[in-house]
DNA sequence: GCCGTTTTCGGCCCGACTGTTTTCAGTCG
């Protein structure tokens, strides 16, 4: 059984409620400590608890036990109930603006009644809460700005969120007998990182049998020769039907971005001189069993799905210069991965036997380094004390290599976070920002191309520092970042957590252009999420990276003296 | 609320920034 997200998401917001109320703050933490493990983990709750063994995992007392085997048998928890009649559940989403935290949503639930983020809204659009001691009129207009960030965000979901309704939909699909063929189109076909709908084609010759097989699940909204539906995870589902003939046309009509069927319909219409039109193909008697034989027929390239976003791929198409691009069984070495010496939850070996049982040959373990308290970062002595662990375990451990990194703190002047007789140390130092976001763009993007230009830096980490739908990248001129790490020789990390992907897509392009190489790497904090991985080859792919592009598809002796060779000329 | 123990209560996540203060509480990574 997978996790239970309805009590991770509970528990998430047991914590928050108790930090509103006030009630001690390592209290509530022991919430959302219990819910990380569970997700870390993969906790069968339910199973553990049913099996009296709940209580054996650290983290869990005798309170949390209690709670939760209550929740296991009755589907309810009576002290979350209590909870919430007390103080409104919708006041978690005000915490999550920034500047907010529970203190100031408990003074504007105390003195305004505000409850949710529209009542916010309009209090600050009523000029009430700059009047409150607290808050001031230019914090007004910063909430004003960021619930208008929420609203745009509202409705969009992370691509990886998606997955799972994705492929019980198309298993439904599979299912009903009047579907011909199926297929996901649009963004997830795309592998696009942020998800405005879940999207399929079906081709088949009764559209009416096919709505009542939905209609009796779920509440449909009926359009042309498309209708759509809300999940219960409030994800936005598409399903458009055509007959056989034109399904390869729509196939390719519907995957592509509004950029992408824009050039190619021009193109179509300069080569054939026939008007394009979306739905059916122009030509009666021509039809193709995969879109392979349609990109054939137009005599170009055949253009992979998640090429199909810029206007560009189409001349590229016509020029035949499509790369190979690369897969997932191209990885070689997993790199960025966090341990319990600071802020992960399996230790060194187990990270480096699960990445041995994804394939991988070498692993590099890059914990936070020393500024990063809240993190547990590694002061210099406990560096020194991992590196023995480390070399203790290569003696070890075989089919698979360890090697010393670290993920260092790149400090506000630019300078990492270590002296130089520590930091040569390391195999490889990730530098990352995980502080003082809120510098100008000049200032930023010098702070970041300082630590590039230190011979310790081997790899720049999570490069804008976005989190999808929760935090934009900081002011960068990513550029200008990209060209100093051309000139002077360094990676740049496509960090592969599903809420970053970062080095955006775009960006990638342009790195490849310059000539950087990309190391894509899954930042993770337990075993399970080392996969994550994976997402970076679909992205990367979007990057139109290569095999030869990525530092982590080389064999371990490639990938160490290439890193020796960073820096140190 | 959890954990560990010097066994029944104290430590746990710290330090710096931010904005609103007029010396500091709240937020954040």
């Amino acid at each position: 059984m997978e996790v239970d997200k309805k009590l991770v998401k509970l528990l998430r917001n047991i914590s928050i409620l108790l930090q509103i109320k006030g009630e001690n703050i390592f209290k509530a933490q022991a919430y959302a400590k219990a819910a990380d493990i569970i997700e870390a983990m993969q906790l069968d709750v339910h199973t553990l608890a049913k099996n009296g063994k709940l209580g054996e995992v650290e983290g869990f007392g005798e309170a949390l036990v209690k709670k939760i085997t209550e929740y296991v048998e009755t589907g309810r928890m009576s002290y979350y109930d209590k909870l919430t009649s007390e103080i409104p559940v919708e006041l978690v989403a005000i915490t999550k603006i920034p500047g907010i935290g529970p203190k100031k949503t408990k003074v504007l639930f105390e003195s305004l009644g505000i409850k949710s983020i529209d009542d916010l809204e309009r209090a600050c659009i009523e000029d009430k809460v700059s009047k409150i001691k607290g808050f001031s009129v230019k914090s007004q207009e910063i909430i004003l700005n960021s619930i208008q960030h929420i609203k745009a965000w509202k409705g969009k979901k992370q691509q990886f969120a998606c997955f799972q309704e994705a492929n019980n939909i198309f298993n439904f699909l599979k299912s009903i007998p009047v579907v011909h063929t199926h297929s996901i189109v649009g963004e997830m076909r795309r592998y696009s990182e942020i998800v405005t709908s879940v999207h399929f084609l079906v081709s088949t010759l009764e559209p009416q049998k096919l709505i009542s097989y939905f209609s009796t699940k779920y509440n449909l909204n009926l359009g042309v020769s498309s209708f759509s539906f809300q999940t219960d995870d409030e994800i936005l589902v598409q399903i458009s039907y055509c007959n056989p003939q034109n399904y390869i046309w729509q196939l390719h009509n519907l995957t592509g971005s509004e950029a992408y069927v824009d050039s190619f319909s021009k193109f179509f219409e300069e080569r054939t001189n026939r008007s394009f039109n979306f739905y059916e193909f122009p030509y009666s008697g021509i039809t193709f069993e995969t879109e392979e034989q349609l990109f054939d027929w137009l005599g170009i390239q055949y253009i992979p799905p998640e090429l199909r976003e810029s206007n560009f791929s189409i001349q590229r198409a016509i020029e035949r210069s499509i790369p190979k691009l690369i897969q997932e069984s191209d990885l070689r070495g997993m790199v960025h991965v966090h341990s319990t010496w600071s802020d992960g939850f399996n230790t060194i070996e187990q990270m480096a036997n699960a990445a041995k049982n994804l394939g991988f040959e070498y692993i590099v373990i890059c914990d936070h380094s020393q500024t990063a308290k809240y993190a547990n970062g590694l002061e210099p002595e406990r560096v020194i004390l991992q590196h023995k662990e480390i070399d203790a375990l290569n003696e070890k451990l075989t089919g698979i290599k360890v090697l010393k990194g670290i993920e260092s703190d790149i400090l506000p002047d630019g300078s990492l976070d270590y002296k130089e007789d520590l930091l040569q140390r390391f195999d490889v130092v990730v530098a990352s920002v995980h502080s003082h976001f809120k510098m100008t763009k000049a200032e930023m993007t010098r702070r970041i191309i300082y630590a590039l230009m230190s011979p310790y830096t081997h790899i720049l980490g999570h490069p804008t520092g976005r989190l999808l739908l929760s935090r934009d990248s900081y002011e960068v001129d990513i550029k200008a970042v990209i060209d100093a790490a051309a000139d002077y020789g360094k990676i740049i990390e496509l960090n592969a957590n599903p809420y970053r992907l970062d080095l955006p897509w775009e960006h990638i392009v342009y790195a490849k252009e310059k000539g950087v190489k990309i190391s894509i790497n899954p930042d993770s904090h337990d075993v399970n999420s080392l996969t994550d991985v994976f997402y970076g080859v679909n992205f990367a792919r979007k990057g139109w990276l290569e095999k030869k592009d990525v530092v982590n598809s080389l064999n371990f002796e490639e990938f160490t003296s290439l890193v020796k060779s960073i820096g140190r000329t």
